[in-house]
DNA sequence: TCTGAAATCAGAATGGT
DNA sequence: ACCATTCTGATTTCAGA
């Protein structure tokens, strides 16, 4: 990997849709070098995929939660705990982390019922779970995973 | 916003290179037709765009942390400091939450020097900080913020 | 708003360096 | 690994419904 993989990197990172043409333009090289280029990047995994990003408030997603879970010890807890938390609808991200809690867990869900029973109900169930502690987003800031190269 | 629609963002949040003759095959509906829903969805602000999703770990950013940010009151604080915070290098969520922390920020570095450099130090000497909380990462469970329909 | 057909344009393949 | 050219097939446009 070297510079012209980041500059291709930082472009596709912000859009995806660009053209070979535009990006070879950009960047100076050739656009079949280009393209020899970014199938490379995605071979070797660097480029994991393309996604359409969803607007979840287009999709009444207002309902959005950062909860933090502690798991009870026992032999392969954790693994089991973050597994089944994965699973669960309307969860996006799972987090292992030291400290106090064992998990830091997003998720988003259209109303605070829905919430409730699609998530806290459902968390407090899991067997390996000894507590949960939630934060209610009221505002998203900045959100954008996908930004890497800056 | 229909079924339709609902299954072509379901279809694009997993994999946005499919072609259209793809997608218009597999809900049943002419390619021209699928397009002009996409450009919809599009020009609505349903899809917001599309990235490419570059692996963290290729680019060797295996520091990542969790940071819980209290703000100090005053006027506009808030709005204030989460600008501020969403503007640091490295930092990829932002959120305003109710209850004891004001706000969890998601970043990713290199090393812990990198983080506590670009990261930490940046933040402390923030005046509208009150005090920070960091929890690190030690593994990515789940990280898909793009899967928004289930 | 939906659709089929035509036209345009982007990306993959080729082959030489 | 790089690059110019060719070629295939995907997307956009347009006119009619």
């Amino acid at each position: 990997m070297d510079e012209i993989d980041l500059r291709i990197l930082k472009i596709l990172q912000y859009n995806a849709k660009y053209s070979l043409d535009e990006i070879a333009r950009e960047i100076r090289i050739p656009k079949s070098t280009l393209s020899y280029r970014i199938k490379k990047l995605e071979k070797d995994g660097v480029i994991k995929g393309y996604y359409a990003y969803i607007n979840p408030a287009s999709l009444n997603l207002d309902y959005i939660v950062i909860t933090s879970v502690k798991a009870k010890y026992g032999k392969n807890y954790h693994v089991e705990l973050g597994n089944k938390l994965a699973q669960i609808p309307g969860v996006w991200g799972v987090y292992f982390v030291l400290g106090d809690n064992d998990f830091i867990v997003m998720a988003r869900y259209k109303t605070r019922e829905e919430f409730m029973e699609k998530f806290l109900e459902r968390v407090m169930s899991i067997p390996e779970v000894e507590r949960t502690s939630t934060q209610v987003v009221v505002k998203i800031i900045k959100e954008s995973p996908n930004i890497v190269i800056f």
